[in-house]
DNA sequence: GCCTTCCATCAACTTATTTTGATATATCAA
DNA sequence: TTGATATATCAAAATAAGTTGATGGAAGGC
């Protein structure tokens, strides 16, 4: 185990923010709630993309799904960005905590 | 742009940071500046391994270096961590503005 | 039932990242 | 100068991640 608890989540979650279709996703849920059509549509990207990102999302728990009839409906889970910065606020806690590397 | 400012250079970070071995080398420098071979010992990984991380960190912000004799230290930007919390409250933030996405 | 729409998934391919082992450079010590 | 140590870099191989185009299932309208 790390200094820092969570690490591996963390990661997960670090890695699925890390890409640039990815972030246009979150930014877009971030707005609200949206399927799978009108994420294809803002983004204009291909459907199998759109799927594909939004499963790497959905394993690292920043967003959740529902579906509602032919629908499936995409939700940014605020609780993982929160979750994140938490993380990193403990990194850089244990930094400040041991005065040598931070000036 | 995205509703969030300064999403690249964040990607960089967050890519930086979501990779098993530069965690470690994240969290081994959180206590303090260490010369390659203090990281190869304490990870115990293969200097060539070590040195392509560190560029890696280094190239995103993450870390600086100093040479001192046949030495070289690296040595957590505690900024550049700060300035990802700083991006991540941006979209927290923007997330709960619009109250959809967030119960 | 039949057709359409929305979406997930899959296999083949492309591209990007990481590892490995070797070599090169710089510093110091003898 | 010779030799050792610390580190960077590089090309090749290995692995991982993303894209593409096609197929298939589920839901709903007719």
């Amino acid at each position: 185990m790390g200094l820092v608890a969570g690490q591996t989540e963390a990661r997960e979650v670090l890695k699925a923010l890390a890409e640039p279709l990815r972030l246009q996703i979150i930014e877009s849920l971030s707005t609200g709630e949206k399927c799978v059509c009108d994420l294809m549509e803002e983004i204009s990207l291909a459907q199998s993309k759109i799927s594909f990102h939004l499963k790497v999302l959905k394993e690292a728990g920043l967003i959740t799904d529902r579906q509602s009839g032919r629908w499936v409906y995409y939700k940014l889970e605020v609780r993982a960005l929160m979750d994140l910065q938490g993380w990193l606020n403990q990194l850089t806690k244990e930094c400040q905590r041991t005065s040598s590397s931070c000036e």
